[in-house]
RNA sequence: GCCAAAGUGGCGGAAUUGGUAGACGCGCUGGACUCAAAAUCCAGUCUGGCUUACCCCAGGUGUCGGUUCGAGUCCGACCUUUGGUACCA
């Protein structure tokens, strides 16, 4: 008799949830485990057979800690807003949150069916407005925060303005400089302007990637996401919200290395935040009194700078320009102006034009021709570079084209075909003052270096590819900005009071027409008066981006329900950081980077306790269709949750997903497999209940063999030790070999029989349950403790050892554990096939290895 | 191009520290049960050779070399796949 697996399934669905049995108590002192699954965006396409993945891996820790007498923190919400809600209001005139409530309500259902032990009580929906309150919130925080360099630490902005009260800019890096009285008299608008360059939320005009299908700008994160699915993207200036990220980028880069995280996403957060050590070198500009600075990684080369190249964009252009090459400048910076940095990078020939400026290279004294290219970006360094085509490829390339000189100052290569851009020797690189000839790399970078800063021409500097963090989104359907920009041009953030700013009704969605977004159309909510100054002012109409949610969620679950703050501090040290966070790889620098970051500004306010939120990380692998391609829909492979759990059972589902390999690997789905695992459930099943459906008579207490003994032993601590480093395939087939074994032996030895059902349990919780109750228990084993294994019983008595003649196995015996060096190697000489292969020949060398080998060697 | 991860039977994958390669599952083959089928159970299943024989011999973990008594595991070079990134000076 087959179990029903559908009614047991249901049945202790509905017991775990009038039970309450996987309500966190946060009052209990036992040790705590907060292990945490990346929270789904509800889609209208339901569950996808990847999202249990994680989630079951995720579920199997979390019982087998409760079992190990963990109190557990696992939660589950829902990331919900976002632009298909949007797009399909705009369609259908259907209010966004009505679709996402659906989704939500199909997703809970799902994934309840699959019997994940989350704490529901804990749900979170990112657009309850109970919970973007607090977004907006951290929003401000952030708003009124600036970035203290001198003591690497995001600050209150009151204290910045505290301080150019007292003593002006006096300690500040920065350009201006003025004393406290000179503050003083500085006007509102001043003032505001002034703060609004340091704080960590800004507003700024810069060239952006505005999607006109999607009505909205893009980060650079998010580019390639959107135009690989083929949607165009072009750049274009606009005013937007920016964080500074960048302000992170070294704190960001160095507590990455005490993650446990799997090194390929350390890696992709390092290469983003790209780090780069370098000097920043001044040229002086022919005929006129301007500087023009550069970046260069390679200070050693500067005698072999023969040209310099500016952004198209760069603040200089016009005034080393001259007069007979403006037409074609003008032109050239047009064209760039509409290409996007995506464009620029992948035309493959270099383009330019000459300025007809000169710059004075500070180390050869000789003036050099300034161009104009693509191929250098404003956004990195200074926008500007020397140009040492013997040693930079894509100098080379250009200088090539345009037939600029190119000298060689690393001897090693051979640059009349191609750049050299190894370390070697300095070559044709000396002043009056200093040479570098004769000198490593390393050695000419370091006397440069140094004599470029005694002359002050340069200074070492440190570069980083990351950019500031594109936070706006022209969308209705996000957290508001809570801001109200005044009449007189200055911007006043809401009072926490005044929070949540509630997304305004609209009558129907539509795009606004203009860059703005579709808020700007509920006019009534847009305009305010300003109770304070009876100023009028106009509400911010740009939305979060759908990362804002995400970057704290996982703090809102330690205290969902608090009305009076975002988490309570208390609990917040009770339960972080997060243990175990399992999700998809694809988040690996878009959100693990944002929540990071915003993570660390709520530490250095003083509302976190630690400096990183996800000490464990691991991501889930893809699940392919059965044919080993990607699922979807046109291909028509895409396997649902729903049919599966039908025909199989939650507890099949889990466990096969389990049984695939490794969690990490990306693997094909296969409905035989699925079956296996089932085949399996089955067998367990009708190792404890007879064709009655009740226990079977053969389960008592009874002498135990010790051969089954010791394999019981040995899965006890198999199945513990595989939970613990993700490997659940391994454990898994330990538990099949012992029911093969117990199947086959007839012997149904309760004292086996009981921990097998716990061993089991965390993988397919609802057949262990009923097998549980079968066995005469009264409420549920989610708190029974984990069997414990005797580690003297994992001993064997005998083992196989092989016998070899030059590496080669020629014989096998079964021996007493531990027989000594003397025993094993008689019994070695003694077998024929061995005798047979030594041949008469002289043994050189013996290798006795106990409880494994003996090896002869001959000659 | 650069960075990272990975290549093991017909398939998914084991082998955790250099010591019996292929655990476990799928598929396949044969058998038992059955009027028959399904389900279930049992046996076999890396390749080639020899043979009465699951005895033995040879080969075998992407390729080629190396270290070692012994390499899937360590080292070097290369090839392929996947993911990321792409004029970042």
């Amino acid at each position: 008799m087959k179990y029903n697996f559908s009614e047991i399934e249901s049945k202790w669905q509905k017991f775990w949830e009038e039970n309450r049995t996987f309500q966190t108590d946060n009052s209990s002192n036992k040790p705590k485990a907060y292990i945490l699954d990346m929270y789904p965006y509800p889609s209208g396409a339901g569950l996808h057979v990847g999202h249990p993945e994680g989630y079951t891996a995720t579920d199997i820790i979390c019982r087998y800690r409760r079992m190990k007498g963990y109190n557990v923190l696992h939660p589950m919400g829902w990331d919900a807003f976002g632009l298909p809600a949007e797009r399909y209001a705009m369609q259908t005139n259907i209010h966004p949150r009505i679709t996402t409530e659906q989704n939500i309500a199909t997703f809970r259902r799902q994934i309840k069916m699959l019997g994940m032990s989350y704490d529901w009580s804990r749900e979170i929906d990112t657009t309850d407005p109970a919970y973007y309150k607090w977004t907006q919130w951290i929003f401000l925080k952030i708003y009124d925060s600036w970035y203290d360099e001198r003591v690497r630490k995001g600050r209150h902005i009151r204290a910045l303005e505290e301080e150019l009260m007292r003593q002006g800019t006096k300690d500040l890096r920065f350009g201006e400089h003025f004393a406290a009285g000179d503050w003083k008299r500085k006007s509102k608008k001043e003032k505001h302007d002034f703060l609004a360059r340091f704080r960590l939320a800004y507003i700024a005009e810069i060239p952006v990637n505005w999607c006109e299908a999607l009505g909205t700008v893009l980060a650079n994160e998010e580019v390639a996401e959107w135009t690989d699915k083929g949607y165009t993207v072009e750049r274009r200036p606009m005013r937007q919200w920016i964080m500074r990220i960048t302000a992170y980028a070294e704190r960001l880069l160095e507590d990455a290395k005490e993650l446990d995280w799997p090194p390929s996403t350390t890696e992709q957060q390092r290469n983003w935040i790209g780090r780069s050590e370098g000097a920043e070198v001044i040229f002086p500009v022919k005929g006129i009194s301007q500087n023009i600075k550069v970046f260069t990684t390679r200070p050693d080369t500067i005698f072999g700078a023969t040209y310099m190249v500016l952004a198209p964009e760069h603040p200089l252009v016009e005034a080393v320009t001259t007069p007979a090459q403006k037409a074609a400048i003008d032109e050239y910076r047009s064209q760039a102006k509409l290409k996007s940095e995506l464009e620029r990078g992948s035309e493959a020939e270099k383009t330019g034009v000459f300025t007809g400026g000169y710059v004075i290279n500070p180390a050869t004294k000789k003036g050099i021709p300034v161009w104009i290219a693509d191929y250098v970006l404003m956004g990195y360094g200074t926008g500007a570079i020397m140009a040492v085509p013997g040693h930079d490829e894509r100098d080379f390339a250009f200088a090539r084209k345009f037939q600029l000189s190119i000298i060689e100052v690393v001897s090693g290569g051979d640059i009349s075909n191609a750049a050299y851009e190894e370390d070697g020797v300095a070559v044709n690189s000396a002043n009056d003052e200093v040479s570098l000839n004769d000198l490593s790399t390393g050695e000419a970078k370091t006397k440069i270096s140094l004599w470029l800063q005694q002359k002050k021409l340069g200074t070492p500097t440190v570069q980083y590819k990351l950019r500031d963090w594109l936070f706006s989104r022209q969308r209705y359907w996000g957290e508001p900005i809570p801001i109200v920009h005044l009449e007189d041009g200055t911007m006043k953030p809401l009072r926490e009071e005044e929070l949540p700013l509630l997304l305004p009704e609209l009558k129907k969605f539509q795009p606004s027409g203009t860059t703005e977004s579709p808020l700007a159309l509920a006019t009534e909510w847009v305009a305010v008066i300003d109770k304070e100054t009876g100023m009028k002012g106009r509400r911010e109409t740009n939305t979060m981006p759908q990362w804002a949610g995400s970057c704290w969620y996982y703090l809102r679950f330690i205290d969902p329900k608090n009305s009076k703050e975002f988490c309570s501090p208390e609990l917040e040290r009770r339960w972080m950081p997060i243990d175990w966070y399992i999700g998809g790889a694809e988040h690996a620098v878009l959100h693990l980077m944002y929540a990071r970051f915003w993570h660390k500004v709520l530490y250095d306010l003083g509302h976190v306790s630690t400096k990183e939120p996800f000490m464990k990380l691991r991501h889930q692998g893809m699940i392919l269709g059965e044919d080993s391609r990607k699922m979807s829909k046109s291909r028509g492979n895409v396997i649902n949750p729903d049919d599966v759990v039908k025909e199989y059972g939650a507890d099949a589902m889990r466990l096969f997903e389990m049984f695939m390999g490794p969690l990490e690997e990306m693997k094909p789905w296969s409905t035989r497999g699925v079956e296996g695992v089932y085949r399996f459930l089955n067998r367990v099943w009708r190792l404890y209940v007879n064709e009655e459906g009740i226990l079977d008579g053969a389960v008592k207490e009874a002498s135990v063999p010790s051969e089954l003994e010791r394999l019981f032993h040995a899965t006890a601590k198999k199945v513990g030790d595989d939970i613990e480093n993700l490997r659940f395939n391994t454990a898994i087939s330990q538990m099949m070999i012992l029911v093969n074994e117990l199947t086959k032996s007839e012997l149904r030895p309760r004292q086996i029989l009981e921990p097998l059902v716990l061993l089991l349990a965390p993988f397919a919780p609802h057949i262990a349950e009923e097998l549980w109750r079968i066995l005469g228990h009264t409420s549920t084993l989610a708190y029974e403790s984990w069997p414990s294994f005797d580690e003297s019983k994992l001993q064997q008595k005998r083992v196989e050892v092989v016998f070899q003649v030059n590496g080669k196995i020629r014989a096998k015996c079964d021996v007493a554990v531990d027989a000594d060096e003397a025993t094993l190697k008689s019994l070695a000489l003694a077998e024929a096939n061995v005798k047979l292969h030594l041949g008469g020949k002289q043994i050189v060398k013996e290798i006795v290895v106990k409880n494994k080998l003996v090896n002869f060697v001959v000659r």
